[in-house]
RNA sequence: GCGCCCGUAGCUCAGUGGAUAGAGCACCGGACUUCUAAUCCGACGGUCGCAGGUUCGAAUCCUGCCGGGCGCGCCA
C-alpha cells in the first residue's frame, strides 16, 4: 500500500508551519478551508461582532449540525444572558448581521433562539470539486509535532494476542493519520526484550540448539517454546539453578550470554514481523525501542532520584511516592524503580524510556497505545517525570487506553480449553471465512484473484472491528459480525470502493480524469457532497482526540451516503452530459476519500470484491 | 477500603451542554431485465442504571447511591 502522502513535502510544509505562526496565506490551508462548520464559524463570529461589539469577535458561534438545517448556530441562547436580551431577538440581530449570501443560502431564527444554515447548493458544488482537486483531500496541516508512538510492544518469546492486535492496529491508524497530518511520527515498538524470564530462556535454547525445531517454534509459535522452558524451570531444580545463574550473566554483560540473548531476539523479530506483514502495519526492525535499549540508563536514573530526593528506600527497594497515590488500606502506592535484589523492573524502564523521548527525541506529544489496565503505573511514571523535571513544560504524555477483547461470554477472549488465542490462527481464520464467501460470490475470478480478496478482506475486516468502537471500551470478538457486509464494517466500506472502481472500468475511465464541474439536482447528490466536505474537519479530529473510532463512523456515513446515490443516481447512463460529468466526479471524490480513509486506518481496498 | 473505566433499543455500539437520543444486527414487510442484490427502502424497538444538583436547556457537567470490569510493593 503506498504511504499516506508525498512525506517529504509535507516535511518542508510542516518546518514552515513550526517556524512561524500561520499568517493570512496558510490560515485557510490550516483551518480546512472546504470545512463547512469551520467556514460558518468565521462568518457568524463576524456577524456577532458586527451586532454586539468587537468584543464579540471572539465568542464561539456554537456551529452544530442540524437536523432542520445543515447547521445550526446556538449561541444567541448563551449570549441572551450576559446581554439582557431574549434568546429569539438575539438569534434574529446574528441572522441580520450575517454576511454569508455567497455560502448561505438560507438563515432562519427558529425555536427558542436557534439560527438554521442552510448551504447554498453552489458553494457545496464548488467546494467538491476543489476537494477532488486537492491532494489532501481538503485535511488541514496543523502546526508540525514530534510525536514519539508507543505501540504494539510484543513479548520476546511470547505469542502475540488479541490485546497486542488491537494496540497494533490502533497505534498503526494514528501513526498513519497523524503523519497525514504532517506530523514526525516516531514509531516506537518497547518489545519486552529484557528481564528475569531470560535466563531460562536462554538455557533452554542452550539445550535444544539453536538450529533445532525446538528453536524453530520461536517463529512460529513461540508459547509453545515458552511454556517448554517454563515446565522445566518448575520441574528442574538444576535447571532453574542454571537460569539464575544466567540472569546474572546476561545482566553482567557476559559476551557468550548476549549472543544468545541476541540469538533468542532475532528469531522473535522473524514472527513479529510475519505478524506485521500479514496485519499489513507499517513497523519494521527501525522502529525497535525495546526495553534492554535503556539498561544503561537505569542505574543513573535510581542515583538521580535518590540523590534529588524524589525516590528513598522502602523494605530495601527504591520507591518513589507521590501524593494522591494510595492503594489498599490507605496506604501509599509505590512507583518501584530499584527492587531490593538489585535489579530494575519496568518502572525505571518507563522513566528511562520517557526521558529519552522528551529530551532526546524532542516530543511535542508522547503517545502510549497500551492497554487500560496500566493506566495506574503510566500516571506514576508520567508523574514521577514531571516531578524530576524530564518533561519540559507543554509537554504532555498522553494514554491512549486500550479496552480488552472479549469473548462472547463477555470475558477475556480464549480458546474453549482455557489458553490464550493464537493471533496467526485467528487471522487465519479470518481469511478463511472470507475466501469462503468469495468462492460463493465470485466463482468467475481465478484462484489468485480470490486469494487476494479475501486477504484483504479477512485481515481489514479484523483491524476494521477493532478501530470501530472507541479505543477505551472493551468490546465483543465476533467474527460473523466483524465480516458482515452491512453495518458499520470493513467489507461494506471495501464494497463501496469496489462498486466505484466497477463503474469507472465499465465506463472505460479512469478516476483521475474525473474532474468535471459539481452539480447538484438532487437531495442525494447534495448529502454526498457535504458529507465528502467533512472528511478533513474528521481526519483533523482524529489527530487531537486520537480516536480513530471517529474517522470509522464517519466513512461509514459516506459509504452510506455513496449508496444512496448510487441507489438514486445513474452514472455512466446519465443523459445530461453535465450531469454525468458532475457524477463521474462526485464519484471520483468520494473513491479517493474512502480509499485514503481506509489508508489511514491501515485498511485496504481491493479492486474488486 | 482506595483509585480508574463503564452502565444508552432484545444484542453489539455511536452520540461536540441544544429542538422529537441515533446506527448496525436480529425480527417483520417490501425492492433485482438495472453502473456488483453480499448493498437498498420501510416498520418495530428507549424510565439514556437510580436520586438529587448546576443550567434557559443535561445521555453529556457536579454530588451521592446501585450494578459491572480492571488496578492497587519488588512480573511486565
Amino acid at each position: 500500500m503506498a504511504a499516506p502522502g508525498p512525506e517529504r513535502g509535507l516535511t518542508r510544509a510542516g518546518r514552515r508551519n513550526r517556524r512561524r505562526p500561520p499568517g493570512p496565506a496558510n490560515l485557510g490551508r490550516l483551518l480546512g478551508m472546504a470545512d463547512p462548520q469551520e467556514t460558518l464559524s468565521r462568518r457568524v463570529q463576524s456577524a456577532l461582532a458586527a451586532a454586539f461589539g468587537a468584543e464579540f469577535a471572539e465568542t464561539d458561534p456554537v456551529i452544530r449540525p442540524s437536523q432542520f438545517a445543515d447547521f445550526q448556530s446556538n449561541a444567541a441562547l448563551a449570549l441572551a444572558k450576559r446581554l439582557r436580551r431574549k434568546p429569539r431577538e438575539v438569534a434574529s440581530e446574528i441572522a441580520a448581521h450575517l454576511e454569508a449570501d455567497d455560502v448561505v443560502g438560507g438563515v432562519e431564527v427558529s425555536g427558542p433562539g436557534f439560527v438554521n444554515l442552510t448551504l447554498r447548493d453552489d458553494w457545496i458544488a464548488r467546494e467538491t470539486r476543489d476537494l477532488l482537486a486537492d491532494p489532501r483531500l481538503g485535511v488541514p496541516e496543523p502546526p508540525r509535532q514530534n510525536i514519539p508512538l508507543d505501540y504494539s510492544a510484543p513479548n520476546v518469546a511470547k505469542e502475540m494476542h488479541v490485546g497486542h492486535l488491537r494496540t497494533t492496529v490502533v497505534g498503526d491508524a494514528l501513526a498513519r493519520t497523524l503523519e497525514f497530518l504532517g506530523h514526525n511520527v516516531i514509531r516506537q515498538n518497547h518489545i519486552g526484550d529484557w528481564g528475569t524470564p531470560f535466563g531460562m530462556l536462554i538455557e533452554h535454547l542452550l539445550d535444544v540448539g539453536e538450529d533445532s525445531a525446538e528453536a524453530g517454534l520461536l517463529e512460529s509459535d513461540p508459547n509453545a517454546f515458552y511454556q517448554a522452558a517454563r515446565a522445566k524451570f518448575d520441574s528442574s531444580e538444576e535447571f532453574a539453578d542454571r537460569s539464575r545463574r544466567r540472569v546474572v550473566a546476561l545482566q553482567g554483560g557476559d559476551p557468550a550470554t548476549l549472543a544468545l540473548w541476541h540469538e533468542l531476539v532475532d528469531l522473535s523479530k522473524v514472527y513479529f514481523n510475519r505478524v506485521y506483514g500479514k496485519l499489513d502495519v507499517t513497523l519494521t526492525d527501525d522502529h525497535l525501542a525495546g526495553e534492554s535499549t535503556y539498561n544503561d540508563d537505569l542505574a543513573p536514573i535510581c542515583a538521580e532520584l535518590e540523590e534529588r530526593g524524589i525516590a528513598r528506600i522502602s523494605d530495601g527497594a527504591l520507591c518513589v511516592f507521590l501524593d494522591g497515590f494510595t492503594g489498599r488500606e490507605g496506604k501509599p502506592v509505590p512507583l518501584i524503580v530499584r527492587k531490593s535484589d538489585g535489579g530494575y523492573g519496568y518502572g525505571t524502564t518507563d522513566l528511562a524510556t520517557i526521558r529519552h523521548r522528551a529530551q532526546r527525541l524532542k516530543a511535542d506529544r508522547i503517545l502510549y497505545v497500551i492497554g487500560a489496565p496500566q493506566h495506574l503505573h503510566l500516571q506514576m511514571v508520567f508523574e514521577t517525570a514531571r516531578e524530576a523535571g524530564w518533561l519540559p513544560e507543554g509537554v504532555t504524555p498522553v494514554h491512549v487506553q486500550i479496552g480488552n477483547v472479549l469473548g462472547a461470554d463477555g470475558k477475556i477472549l480464549r480458546t474453549r480449553s482455557g489458553e490464550s488465542i493464537r493471533l496467526m490462527a485467528l487471522l487465519d481464520e479470518a481469511v478463511e471465512r472470507a475466501a469462503k464467501v468469495v468462492a460463493e460470490t465470485r466463482p468467475d475470478l481465478d484462484e489468485a484473484a480470490r486469494a487476494e480478496i479475501a486477504r484483504d478482506v479477512g485481515i481489514g475486516a479484523v483491524k476494521y472491528a477493532d478501530l470501530s468502537v472507541s479505543h477505551d471500551s472493551e468490546y465483543v470478538f465476533d467474527f460473523d459480525r466483524m465480516l458482515a457486509l452491512s453495518g458499520n464494517t470493513g467489507p461494506y466500506l471495501q464494497y463501496a470502493v469496489a462498486r466505484i472502481r466497477s463503474i469507472f472500468r465499465r465506463g472505460g475511465l479512469s478516476p483521475d480524469e474525473a474532474a468535471g464541474a459539481v452539480v447538484l439536482t438532487g437531495e442525494a447528490e447534495r448529502t454526498l457532497a457535504l458529507t465528502l466536505l467533512g472528511f478533513g474537519p474528521v481526519v483533523a479530529q482524529v489527530g487531537e482526540t486520537l480516536e480513530p473510532h471517529r474517522l470509522c463512523g464517519y466513512l461509514f456515513g459516506l459509504a452510506q451516503a455513496f449508496t444512496a446515490f448510487y441507489e438514486q443516481c445513474p452514472v455512466l447512463k446519465a443523459e445530461d452530459p453535465a450531469v454525468r460529468e458532475s457524477r463521474l466526479a462526485l464519484t471520483a471524490a468520494t473513491l479517493r476519500v474512502l480509499v485514503q480513509g481506509l489508508a489511514l486506518l491501515g485498511v485496504r481496498a481491493p479492486e474488486r470484491m
